[in-house]
DNA sequence: AAACCAACCAACCGCGTTCTC
DNA sequence: TGAGAACGCGGTTGGTTGGTT
């Protein structure tokens, strides 16, 4: 018994989308909102999986998707998520705004993906192990590794030794929360803490949680988030080691010396490579995130 | 000019997670 | 609380395009 497809194939259109048929999905949701998915083909009257009218418009008609012509800053910022986050595109792409995971996947594997292997230390049996494989072998990291080492049962302790990052924040030491401005796609997959803290309450849009670390505490949990302020000090409890600190982005916009670094993971304590990325391209200017998976 | 090949990218597919009843 | 539906993610496919021979 196979998997119940999500839509029936019969009768529907398939492969490329005509303007047409964008026009009439773009003014279906500028009436009457996303979401529906599996009856929104119906109600806008297009012979189309769902499925398939969600993708076209994440990816491609959405108000503000900006497309080609990756900046080198871009560039600069997705090699370094994709070193630490490794193939989450949605998480990469939620970091650079107007960008789809779909299109920074496919610019990683067919152009930042062969850089990164020509620049790195990689060892010589690796390098023709993956050039053997196949001729359009794609640079990606093996399957769901991070989703594998981070299952639901893992949700309120440590993942397994194995797993490189986890895939929502669990718990940590002492947080500061700064005021903030939050990209809507953050709410999903970043910090469980900033989600909760600029959902609803705010426009998303030209929100920002901010999250430093400090020193340890007590163990997070979603209700000890406030409803309604979003200018707050909380004490969580961080069970992690340096290594497993990830780092979302580099935010832009916010007054650098309101973060605060301190406890064991301040000064001295960071390594060049996390010191780096506190500092991010634009040195001091730069407002930073940290999450934990 | 034609054939071939590689690169690119939109779209599809299957699966895991979350939501709803 | 469990089942089914809906959603979202990441890997893969296949059509198109541009360069090379």
């Amino acid at each position: 018994m196979g998997r119940k497809p999500c839509c029936p194939k019969e009768g529907l259109n398939r492969g490329a989308w005509t303007s047409m048929e964008d026009g009439i999905l773009v003014s279906y949701i500028q009436k009457h909102g996303e979401g529906k998915w599996g009856s929104l083909p119906r109600r806008a009257g297009l012979k189309r999986c769902g499925k398939s009218c969600r993708l076209r418009w994440l990816n491609y008609l959405r108000p503000g998707i900006k497309r080609g012509n990756i900046s080198d800053d871009e560039e600069e910022l997705i090699i370094r998520l994709h070193r630490l986050l490794g193939n989450r595109w949605s998480l990469i792409a939620g970091r650079l705004p107007g960008r789809t995971d779909n299109e920074i996947k496919n610019y990683w594997n067919t152009t930042l993906g062969k850089k990164v292997l020509k620049n790195s230390s990689i060892s010589k049996e690796e390098s023709e192990a993956a050039g053997a494989s196949s001729k359009r072998r794609p640079f990606s990291q093996p399957t769901r590794t991070v989703r594998d080492a981070a299952p639901k049962a893992h949700a309120h302790g440590r993942p397994p030794e194995a797993s490189p990052v986890r895939s929502k924040a669990l718990r940590c030491t002492s947080t500061t929360m700064l005021h903030a401005v939050q990209p809507a796609a953050h709410a999903r997959h970043g910090c469980a803490l900033e989600a909760a803290a600029g959902d609803d309450h705010v426009n998303a849009a030209e929100q920002q949680t901010v999250v430093v670390v400090k020193a340890p505490t007590v163990e997070v949990r979603q209700d000890h988030l406030p409803e309604d302020d979003l200018s707050i000090d909380i004490d969580l409890d961080l069970d992690f080691d340096m290594g497993e600190l990830g780092f979302l982005s580099p935010w832009r916009g916010v007054v650098a010396d309101s973060i605060e670094l301190g406890g064991q993971f301040g000064g001295d304590e960071l390594d060049d490579d996390l010191e780096a990325l506190l500092l991010g391209p634009g040195g001091d200017d730069d407002i930073h995130e940290f999450a934990w998976f």
